[in-house]
DNA sequence: CAAGCGCATTAGAATCATTCTAATTCGTTA
DNA sequence: TAACGAATTAGAATGATTCTAATGCGCTTG
C-alpha cells in the first residue's frame, strides 16, 4: 500500500489511491472467492479474472474497462458476462457500485462497504478516502433516529480535480481518454 | 398533495419534506428568474411553467415528471425543451441535478446548493436533509487541503426506507431497493 | 466412457434516460 | 410588415445496462 510513495509521515493524509501490494491484493481475491463459494457460486477461471481485474486497478474500473482486461486473457468473453459477475459481487456485498448517469458506474471490491470518495471531474478517476469510513455505522444509526428512515446505506463522494489533473491541466477529454484503464 | 405533519415538536427532526408555503415559493420563483435574466435567459411561459414544476414538487422531480405537470398547462411541450431548461438551471447555479443511474436523475431547484438527501428506495423519493448543510463550504475547504484536490462539490446522500414506505410495504419494495443500489 | 443435468456464457435485441439534429415557430425590434 | 435570432419541436442517435433465448461446458452418475 505504502511502496511507491510514503506518506506515513503527513497526518493530513486521508486519501488512499495506492496499489494494493501483493499480499493484501492475494488475501482480498481469497476472501472474495470464499465469500462467493459460501452463497454456492461457482469460481469459473473467466470469473476469477474478473475478480482479479476488480482488484488490480486502482481507479475504481467501469464494466467495460473490467472487459477489457478479461478479454487480455479470454477474448470471446461477453460483457454480459461481465455484468453477471458484477451483480452477483453486490449482492453478495462483496462489491460497491458507484453511481454515475453522466458515465459509466464504477466498482469498488477492494473496500465493499459504504466509504467517501474522491471524484476528479478531469480524468474521472475515483480514489478511496479512508477516513471517515469507521463513522458510517453509527453516522446510518443517528440519521436513522432522527429521520424516522430505515437508513442501509450512506453515499459521500467529493467532486473536483486531482492533484495530477491540477498539475497538468489538458483538455478534458484528452486527459480521461489517456489515463485508460490497462 | 401531502397532509402538513406537524414536526416543530420534534427536536430531533432534520429533514425538511414540507411544501413551500405560497411565500417561500414566490420569492424562490423571481430569484430563479432574475438569475435567469441577469444571464440573458428570457424567461418564455414555458420556462416560468418548468420552473414552477420544479418548485411545485416536493418529491425533487424527474424530468419526465416536470414534463407531465407543464403538459397540463402546454400540451405540446417536448421533452426537449424539459431538459434544455434544466441545462441552463445547472449552468446557471440555480438547480441542482441529484443523479442516478438506476432511474432518472432528479432535480432540485429548492435548495440549489449542495447539502445531504434521504432516498427512499422503495417510493424513489428524494427529501432534503437540512441539518449537515452550513457545514459544507468548510467541508471542502477541509477535505481540498488535506487530499490536494481542488473539491469544488459534495454529495452527501443517505439509502433507505422512508417512514410511510416502512409502514405500508408495498409488493414492488422490495423489488426497487434490491435492483436499486446495492 | 456415455448420458444427462444445470449453471455459465453468449450474441444480439431491447430498454431507457438523455443528447443531438435539423427543421419550424415565436417574439422582438426595426 | 419584414427579418433575425432564440426557443421549440419531433424524431433519430447514443450509450450504459438489462433481457432473452440459444448454446456450451463441467460435473455427476451409471
Amino acid at each position: 500500500m505504502l511502496e511507491a510513495r510514503d506518506n506515513r509521515d503527513n497526518p493530513d493524509n486521508i486519501h488512499d489511491s495506492e496499489p494494493m501490494d501483493e499480499t493484501r491484493f492475494r488475501m482480498r481475491l481469497s476472501e472474495m472467492k470464499a465469500a462467493l463459494r459460501d452463497k454456492g457460486v461457482v469460481i469459473t477461471r473467466k470469473r476469477a479474472k474478473i475478480l482479479e481485474a476488480l482488484l488490480a486497478s486502482d481507479r475504481h474500473p467501469t464494466a467495460s474497462e473490467i472487459h477489457e482486461s478479461v478479454k487480455a486473457f479470454y477474448p470471446g468473453t461477453s460483457l454480459a458476462t461481465i455484468y453477471n459477475t458484477i451483480d452477483i459481487l453486490k449482492e453478495t456485498g462483496q462489491a460497491l457500485e458507484i453511481e454515475f448517469s453522466a458515465s459509466a458506474n464504477r466498482y469498488d471490491g477492494r473496500i465493499p462497504v459504504s466509504h467517501p470518495h474522491l471524484v476528479c471531474l478531469a480524468c474521472e478517476k475515483v480514489e478511496d478516502m479512508d477516513a471517515a469510513a469507521p463513522n458510517a455505522p453509527l453516522e446510518l444509526d443517528r440519521v436513522s433516529q432522527a429521520t424516522g428512515y430505515d437508513i442501509v446505506r450512506l453515499r459521500t463522494d467529493y467532486y473536483g480535480t486531482c492533484p495530477d489533473c491540477l498539475r497538468e491541466p489538458r483538455a478534458d477529454a484528452a486527459n480521461a481518454a489517456e489515463r485508460g484503464f490497462a
